[in-house]
DNA sequence: CTGAAAGCGCTTACAG
DNA sequence: CTGAAAGCGCTTACAG
């Protein structure tokens, strides 16, 4: 009676279906070498008695916890990052599939918390990381590999030879259809509101936006570019610069949704109709992208399947990156003209 | 050599300490018991190879786990949740803080999902569970009080005896505040967006608006109060109908942000200065309702605090539930008329 | 105050 | 194909 609290043990259920501990376990871990009916008859009684390993004994002697460690970082208050959010659900939900399970935790933030990760392993408590919102620079993957552990990374670190492997969203691609789209609505002179320079996400963004401009004969002159924080205020100070210029364009692509927020507030704020007046893009597809009127248009991020890699790259060594592309999603703030 | 992959074990502390593994034992767990000097000799060579106790071993030993499961629900597109991400951060941190950690899982709403519960159980991964999320007649707190398994819930059911210990936010003292608020800047006619009935938090979020209404001798007839969904265009309408209505109210009171944004949206489109014109104000007091423009009136709900009790009750098993007042947030969606 | 022994529940070589 | 033995790293009574 002793075992898990209502639940049997191995042992338990060795005696019941007449079978050593041994052919349990093997029944778990390696049915193939039981005699098909010894292997009917020992899942039966694990069925019966709702049996299941324990997972503290089953680790300690494989020296694995089925535990990822994932690194929780608290919002900045006035900044929208709800992209985080919805990966961190797809990953529990990759993770589930693959018998494991996410161990959350925090660290300061900007600090990179290396202590903490080092506590963890030590701990044993998990026996993989996945990184999330990788940085210029990131000491992160360097000193996991250097260590041996395993990771995986959702994001770049914008460095030359990356440690470790890693998926990301292709943040060129993803702008370069946007402006696509605008041209082919007839736009042909399209501001960016980004982000400040040195921040790897944003200047993929901004680079995609000036290549595909670029390729389709259309301006990318100094005065169509503002930068900022990721702020809706800031993405409205951007727009009323881009608008006030001599020369206005006619649509704002923004280097993110809360950016491309401000861009609609101001517009509306100036009674200009966001769409069929002057159309307005972001780019991460957050849930307020689909709820603001009009709706925005954006790029949506493939968080499931970046999850589903990002775990695939834990197991499998041989990889060492890979790049995903977003998918365009139209709405009324980018309209036929 | 063996042990935690560089890390040393009980074993080699004891070793290199001169002492038994016991001793070392008693070190980390009874540290009262051990003679000062023996205790200093232990801790210094803790320190020196940065001994941690291995979890799983512990965990075998003791039957339990440092694990707090956590169910993560996914979010529904197009209304926005915030608070949960917040929570979910503050409940990490909160465990943190007593040694312990988050296990992340997902599961069906209702019935379906209690399974996942008991799977986690029976593996021994968590030793009790936070509750979030709560609905009208949850089934979680009942079947996890008559199994004997720790948990608490962020959250009541709202059904007379619930079972197992709750906090949750006094979401009717809160609008009390709101009402109050918006009376002492001359309001007399206040509106009401709302859930649809039979939602314990919106039926109580409109309880506190009704009372502190009639108390202060203002109307709280029918058609002030419209009910939607938690969703910006929800919002949008039920603020249009209460404008359009013969006696307009001068202020307007959301049960949400979502909902709060959406009429902040109708009155852009309208021209009426959200403020100064009409008043507005939300609740949960999300990352957007100091973004937006103007900035939301809210009510903020103390995550850090309900993450903290609700940790505190998964030891202390004496109290039941408690109540915990949020704050009330004033921007310019609300201004002196 | 300190130590030798038992055991938590599992898996992994190794015999038979 | 199946079983007896050892051991993962810790803690908990129990002696001394």
């Amino acid at each position: 009676m002793s075992g898990n609290r209502d639940g049997a043990t191995l042992e338990q259920v060795a005696a019941r279906a007449g079978v050593s501990r041994q052919t349990v376990s093997n029944a778990l871990n390696a049915p193939q070498r039981l005699h098909p009916d010894t292997l009917d008859r020992v899942r039966a009684v694990i069925e019966e008695l709702g049996y299941r390993p324990n997972r503290n004994a089953r680790g300690l002697r494989t020296r694995s916890t089925g535990m990822i460690g994932y690194r929780m970082t608290p919002r900045d208050r006035g900044v929208l990052t709800p992209l985080m959010d919805d990966f961190l659900h797809a990953l529990c939900a990759a993770a589930e599939a693959r018998d494991r399970h996410i161990l959350l935790f925090t660290a300061p933030l900007g600090e990179p918390g290396l202590a903490v990760y080092d506590d963890l392993l030590a701990q044993r408590a998990v026996d993989a990381f996945v990184l999330a919102e990788t940085v210029v620079d990131d000491p992160r993957p360097g000193w996991l590999a250097k260590r041996g552990v395993p990771f995986a990374a959702f994001g770049r670190t914008w460095s030359p030879g990356q440690a470790g492997p890693w998926v990301d969203v292709d943040g060129a691609h993803g702008m370069r259809e946007v402006v696509r789209h605008l041209h082919s609505l007839g736009h042909r002179r399209i501001g960016f509101l980004g982000w400040r320079q040195g921040d790897g996400v944003g200047d993929d963004r901004l680079r995609g936006w000036t290549e595909e401009c670029t390729r389709l004969g259309m301006s990318t002159e100094d005065g169509l570019v503002v930068r900022g924080a990721n702020t809706i205020e800031a993405g409205r100070r951007g727009a009323a610069v881009l608008l006030d210029a001599e020369e206005q364009p006619t649509a704002l692509v923004a280097v993110s949704d809360a950016v491309a927020l401000g861009a609609l507030a101001l517009l509306a704020e100036r009674g200009v109709p966001a769409g069929s007046g002057v159309a307005v893009t972001g780019f991460d597809d957050s849930p307020l992208a689909a709820a603001t009127l009009p709706g925005l248009t954006s790029v949506r991020q493939p968080v499931e399947r970046i999850a589903d890699q990002v775990l695939s790259l834990l197991d499998n060594t041989s990889e060492t990156g890979s790049l995903l592309r977003p998918e365009l999603v139209v709405r009324a703030s980018s309209e036929r003209r």
